[in-house]
Formats: structure tokens, C-alpha cells, sequence
DNA sequence: CTTATGACTTTCA
DNA sequence: CTGAAAGCCATAA
């Protein structure tokens, strides 16, 4: 009986492609709803990893997901643009501080899948 | 069904 | 690259 009912396994797909990042690269919102097979679903990446709840944050390296920019965009109090840029650091990104932005080189540590 | 919202992206200057 | 404005997609009510 093929139930077709494709549920919205969007955040879900999102979560097992953050994963997928290889420690010490981050991915852009754009990219990982271009994997998805939405190019324009870029806010829906970023509001699934917003929606993320706490058991998953461990699981899903959800620091690793950046803006276009190379900027950090959070806005969430929890996920703090701070917490976010001492995460990368220690996975060997190297983030720079500007105006109380971080800014990562995308030419360096964006993710090639 | 329409409306509103959001951790974005692209285009213009 | 940075900043401002418009556009696009998915979800919730």
C-alpha cells in the first residue's frame, strides 16, 4: 500500500544534510535548500535550524550554517551569534569579528559536497 | 483559501 | 564588500 503521503520532511532533510558537514567547513542556507531541491528555500533552512529543538542541537552542527555573506545571521537569543562563532573556532574556522558581525572566508571553509 | 512571518538570496548603487 | 529593497519558499493560524 504505497502511502504517498510525502510528508514535509523539509526541516527533517535539513537536519541530515547539516550533519553531513564535515567538521572544520561551514555551508550556506542557499546551499543546503539547493540540496534539498528548493534553491529559493534558502529561509526555510534557517528557520528548520530556529525550530531545531534542544536534543537535536548536539546532533545537528547547526553552527556550521551560514549566510551568503559569510556572516553569521542569528538572531536567536539561545543560538547567540557569539556561542556560534566559539564553535567554529574550535572546529578550525576562522572567524573575524567586524562591527559585531562575524565574518567567515566562504573561500576557505565553505563546504564542496 | 488568504495572510503573516522568518537564523535568506539576489539585484542595484 | 556593505546597505537597502524586492522576491521566493514553507509553515502556522
Amino acid at each position: 500500500m504505497p502511502s504517498l503521503k510525502n510528508k514535509t520532511n523539509f526541516f527533517a532533510d535539513v537536519y541530515t544534510l547539516v550533519k553531513q558537514i564535515p567538521r572544520g567547513k561551514v555551508a550556506t542556507y542557499g546551499q543546503i535548500a539547493a540540496l534539498l531541491g528548493s534553491p529559493r528555500a534558502a529561509r526555510m533552512v534557517g528557520w528548520a535550524l530556529h525550530v531545531l529543538p534542544d536534543s537535536q542541537l548536539h546532533l545537528v552542527p547547526w553552527q556550521r550554517v551560514i549566510n551568503r555573506a559569510g556572516r553569521i545571521s542569528t538572531t536567536c537569543q539561545i543560538h547567540s551569534k557569539n556561542l556560534q562563532a566559539e564553535l567554529l573556532r574550535k572546529e578550525g574556522v576562522s572567524v573575524s569579528k567586524r562591527q559585531g558581525n562575524f565574518y567567515i572566508d566562504l573561500a576557505e571553509f565553505l563546504w564542496h559536497p
